[in-house]
DNA sequence: TTATCTGCAAAAGGTTTGCACGCCG
DNA sequence: CGGCGTGCAAACCTTTTGCAGATAA
């Protein structure tokens, strides 16, 4: 793999953001400081990046692809409502891995843990507490809840 | 909820597979001997089963909706060659899910455990042991590894 | 130099939606 | 009878692809 300027600023855009965005969401961001990389330029790199192994690529509610950078272990949280990803610093036991390749008599190469629910927010905004705010939900993209 | 002639075939068409289906491969399937039910139809109903609980919806490697009419828990092992999805009978630990809310602070209302590697098919194909059959394949749709 | 990378725009999935008609309760 | 459910086709949205020009090694 080559490097290039925009392989740079995809891979130090997407390590700002902790709370995995989607492809389409780090295009929009890159794209308000640098309008010259397109669309495709971003979705290729991350899905190549994922490819190799230095970032991880999940799937979220609705389908759509969202890009982790960190690559310890761990699990995430789904928003039920607002569809965000938080990180959650928790290791599987290899017990369970074991038990799942008797199980399927597959070799297991990675796993997934899901969990779901509501998010702080949007528990307080469904409960009267909180009414969202544009440039909060945009901070939230750059602080992590791990 | 209103009961209807689609809505039996659509439920009773996804309990036949076990391999749990993309919405679309439903759709294909149902065609076949009725070909008067549209893909809107199958999509709407999919969808509003999994809201009421009925179904299971999971999202595939490539972002497609999967569904599984198991409601029991269990774990899954998608195959990252043919994409195809698994059923492990197991259960997570209720103390994982009491730890994951402890260091979320959220409401866990459900889970996703989601293994992934080379199905034995795709393995042995691999290994040049095996060579693909369509209608191998098309079996495997009915019948489940657990 | 030359293979890889890029931007653009078009195409390609997969899924949802608007509408008029049909059927359940 | 009233309103939810359905089929059709068009719209949608996210992601991928083909191509010609640009760039890293």
């Amino acid at each position: 793999m080559r490097n290039s300027k925009q392989k740079d600023i995809i891979l130090r855009a997407l390590e700002e953001h902790c709370v995995h965005p989607t492809a389409e969401e780090l295009y929009k961001f890159i794209h308000q400081e640098h309008a010259d990389i397109g669309v495709a330029t971003v979705y290729r790199n991350l899905n190549k990046f994922a490819e190799k192994g230095i970032i991880r690529k999940i799937v979220g509610l609705d389908g759509s692809s969202h890009f982790d950078s960190c690559m310890e272990p761990h699990f995430h949280f789904i928003c039920d409502c607002c569809g965000k990803i938080y990180d959650i610093p928790m290791n599987i036991s290899s017990d369970l891995i074991s038990k799942a390749e008797e199980f399927t008599d597959c070799k297991i190469t990675s796993m997934d843990m899901t969990f779901r629910g509501l998010c702080r927010m949007c528990e307080e905004a469904h409960s009267g507490k909180y009414v969202f705010d544009e440039k909060e939900t945009e901070m939230l993209l750059t602080a992590s809840i791990s």
